[in-house]
DNA sequence: CTGAAAGCGCTTACAG
DNA sequence: CTGAAAGCGCTTACAG
């Protein structure tokens, strides 16, 4: 910066006043800065300004999650390359991290609190998840995506709407002609477990058939496979599923077929989350979209209000139906 | 810092030995300094020991892919997964960028020469890319994933031995009675693509079929199910295939399906990657393993020497069969 | 072993 | 509009 400065015939407070959006810069000595800034090659001492500004210029993406399986969820990564993609636009960058363990959870408080992060974008499914308590007692600015995993926690959401998709799906079956449509539920302990579940119910109330619900272990494959032999047993003459995730949909494709039903002439299969393997499951998934692109930029909207003192409130995006061959 | 010194009783030079591995300090000293830390609650400035030390303890993970695509294959989630938690071990932080865009490429190398990052980690599978051109001019410490998409750059790699893994599983297709074994290759522009085509080149050699070689446009599920197409119009006789990636194999075995053909008894099927789908398919899927969970380590450990200024080589670690259902 | 001091590269009131 | 100067919180030779 002191070469620059000498470059372009001014004092280094000027530099920066270019650097820092050029107020109060006379249409010359800009352009003097620009040019000896381009000559001399200067780039930023991130660290240094840092130092004063107390700001550092780059987010946290934490996956709190106990089984870090969720990392094996086309979910999860849309969403983490949107984000990337969304701060790199404003020039701030983001730093992944994980926090299954103690010594993780830890790790991730003294970083934030040492300011190498400005906020937090925190993954959290599940309830009870230390992380969140710990970083809402921090007051530091953070904004959970899914609804917040527990209720009396003051930091705001952005979430798909769970609840209204699952009852467009059901709806949808029910308007197949179908009449015992059963579900297999996420886990009791995370939103999509608890919210799709609810909208199934909005629409089914009484007609939820007799041990017509099962809760999946997990969002997996394997979890959605046993999930379906489960309710193929207790249930062996439902005519239409709702399974609450596409990766759980998968696993139950495979327990269908195993049992011999056909999908959809047997058995209509509907999911939910509309992710990559969707359009390549045998047959392919009719299932509910969430907008992910979009989930991920208010996230990181507001998360930039937080960081900058202004009021955030929490958001809840539409979902749709996506119609492909299981149902 | 100036509060734990006066706490302890120390100086400010005296509480930074210790925080700095405690050298030429004494044990009374360092119990009064620690002890006062914990009172404080002191945690250091990341930027102001940056600022002087030129090192910023964290590390760029760059992903270099003209198609973001690559962001939906498991291998890829489950390498960055472990490069995350390997350098949190060494209580250093990776840094997610991605590379598509002339844009984005140029911010990376801002941001790299700016000192946010000590190093970079780079996902690069094809040729003639201008990142990994530009990374090497600059002579930053750089370690690429996979084996270098370009000859002459002269940054080290870590990659699995995509070559014998492709031999491995040919001559398994081989031993199992096979005589018209085709292959669905990766593009050629990409080290998966060569190096496995190779392999099966190696094995094979003049047992090639006629027209038993089809590329996929790229490594996803649809390219898979698009090439299987094209094989089995070109050479309808085929009694095996091998394909060079499990998301490949997933449109493939769509494709053969579709076909009406029955997988294994009419074709065997063989994967490569071992990815988290592969126990998933229908049937399940023979394939070959990368130790995605190794290459990573070594990237790190790689990397490292690199920023020590230490010498460091490349490495290729050795693939294995994974039997399954498809084979 | 330890303190005093310089310096890392920036930003930002404060004068002018 | 612009310069001089203080200060951000640390580390590291340099003396002692």
């Amino acid at each position: 910066m002191e070469d620059v400065a000498e470059v372009a015939g001014v004092s280094r407070g000027t530099v920066s006043r270019v650097l820092n959006g050029a107020f109060h810069v006379s249409p010359e000595s800009q352009a003097a800065v620009r040019a000896a800034m381009r000559e001399t090659g200067y780039v930023v001492n991130q660290s240094a300004r840092s130092l004063v500004t107390r700001r550092s210029g780059a987010v946290a993406f934490v996956l709190s999650e106990p089984q870090d399986r969720l990392f094996e969820d086309p979910v999860f990564n849309v969403l983490l390359r949107a984000c990337t993609q969304i701060l790199a636009e404003d020039d701030s960058s983001l730093v992944l991290m994980l926090a299954s363990t103690p010594q993780e959870r830890t790790r991730v408080m003294r970083f934030v609190q040492g300011g190498h992060v400005d906020g937090v974008l925190l993954v959290s499914t599940h309830t009870g998840d230390p992380l969140a308590t710990e970083l809402d007692a921090a007051g530091l600015p953070v904004v959970v995506c899914g609804r917040p995993p527990d209720a009396g926690l003051r930091m705001p959401y952005v979430a798909a709407d769970d609840r209204g998709g699952a009852r467009l799906i059901t709806q949808y079956l029910l308007d197949q002609g179908r009449h015992r449509i059963a579900t297999v539920a996420g886990p009791d302990d995370t939103a999509g477990g608890v919210e799709r579940l609810a909208g199934y119910r909005d629409v089914l109330g009484a007609r939820v058939p007799d041990r017509g619900v099962v809760r999946a272990t997990d969002f997996s494959i394997a979890a959605g496979h046993a999930a379906m032999a489960a309710l193929l047993a207790g249930c062996p003459d439902l005519d239409a599923v709702f399974v609450a995730s596409d990766l759980l949909a998968v696993g139950a494709l495979e327990a269908l077929h195993a049992a011999g039903r056909r999908v959809p002439d047997d058995v209509l299969v509907g999911g939910f989350d509309d992710s990559a393997i969707a359009p390549a499951t045998r047959p392919p998934l009719t299932t509910v979209r969430q907008p992910l692109a979009q989930v991920a930029a208010e996230m990181v909207e507001v998360l930039r209000q937080l960081i900058d003192g202004r009021p955030a409130s929490s958001r809840v995006l539409p979902t749709t139906l996506v119609r492909r061959g299981s149902a």
